[in-house]
DNA sequence: ATAATAACGGATATATAATATCCGTAAATA
DNA sequence: TATTTACGGATATTATATATCCGTTATTAT
């Protein structure tokens, strides 16, 4: 099993939009340029970010995207479940039903001990991922974000800006 | 993202091995028709759990599998593992080095806090998992079940292991 | 010995999901 | 009106999961 390649993506984008300056938005087509890639499918993770209202999104010339709240009321969770979607990962397909042994289902009053145990692990990682705030991710990318790459980024915001 | 539908199978099929007697192995073919599984694929997982060296197995008729190991000392996490590999799930393309404002790589000594995140998250998930035995899956397992499919199971059990 | 059972590894086929592109439409700006 | 941009649907491509098949080897029973 492998995790959705937009869910970084999408986290990168994010904080990258938590930097901006309060009215400027970005286009999908500039959020692919700054970390190349294929623009077309960023674009489509975009829109999901948009429709679980993590960002807002605007038309038009000087259009893009910009978060809809402050980055930390932004979980990476919220980004994780927005790319990923809020399925869990551990699918129950019952098999403790069938074969030889099976008994009637009506038996079966609650999801046995296997799926709970694998849905309380799946429970720890949400919780973990949803105490990082956005704002954290960005504050350690400054941090640790070579001094240079912080200069090119800010040259590279200050032309695309206008 | 989905979780392989093996890891269900697989620790189905040690929750039934470990309420095997103690000299008894179930090969495959049993396991399969006892959950209505796939045969020959549900035998590809259990040659992986042979590789973990979480079961034994044994060539030849009377053969089979069988726990290697008390319940009590195997973990989820061990057939986990077993079944989805030992890479983890989220996978750094570190996209933080390309595009306009990419620097040399050399620059970047250790992961970002994006992935240091993802990883944590998947620590608590893999932590949780591994504190839970198949000993304490089957004890669940004993509880829970519908006495009539008990009854069922111990049944076939009999007849299959001669 | 011979036959039957069963694990094992490799090769292959099929189905599903992830990745990626394309196009038409609608909205906003200049 | 022309340009920019988001959006949704359709489609293509690639990778992974699912499933089967086969030949080999080891073991047991006859
Ligand atoms: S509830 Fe238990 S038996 Fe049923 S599908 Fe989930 S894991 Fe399998
Ligand atoms: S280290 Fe950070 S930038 Fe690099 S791939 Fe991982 S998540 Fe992306």
């Amino acid at each position: 099993m492998k995790l959705n390649e937009g869910i970084e993506w999408a986290i990168h984008c994010c904080s990258i939009l938590a930097s901006l300056p309060e009215d400027a938005a970005l286009p999908a087509r500039r959020l692919a340029e700054f970390f190349d890639l294929p623009e077309h499918y960023l674009a489509k993770h975009l829109q999901a970010l948009s429709q679980a209202g993590l960002v807002n999104s605007a038309k038009g010339p000087g259009g893009g995207y910009r978060l809809s709240r402050p980055a930390a009321n932004i979980t990476v969770l919220d980004i994780v479940l927005a790319i990923d979607g809020t399925e869990p990962h551990f699918q129950c397909t019952e098999i403790r039903r069938k074969g030889p042994s099976g008994v009637d289902p009506a038996c079966y009053s609650k999801p046995c001990g296997i799926a709970r145990a694998m849905w309380r692990a799946e429970k720890a990682w949400r919780d973990e991922l949803a105490s990082i705030s956005l704002k954290e991710i960005t504050d350690i990318g400054m941090q640790e974000t070579p001094s240079l790459q912080i200069e090119k980024s800010m040259e590279w915001f200050g032309n695309v800006l206008k």
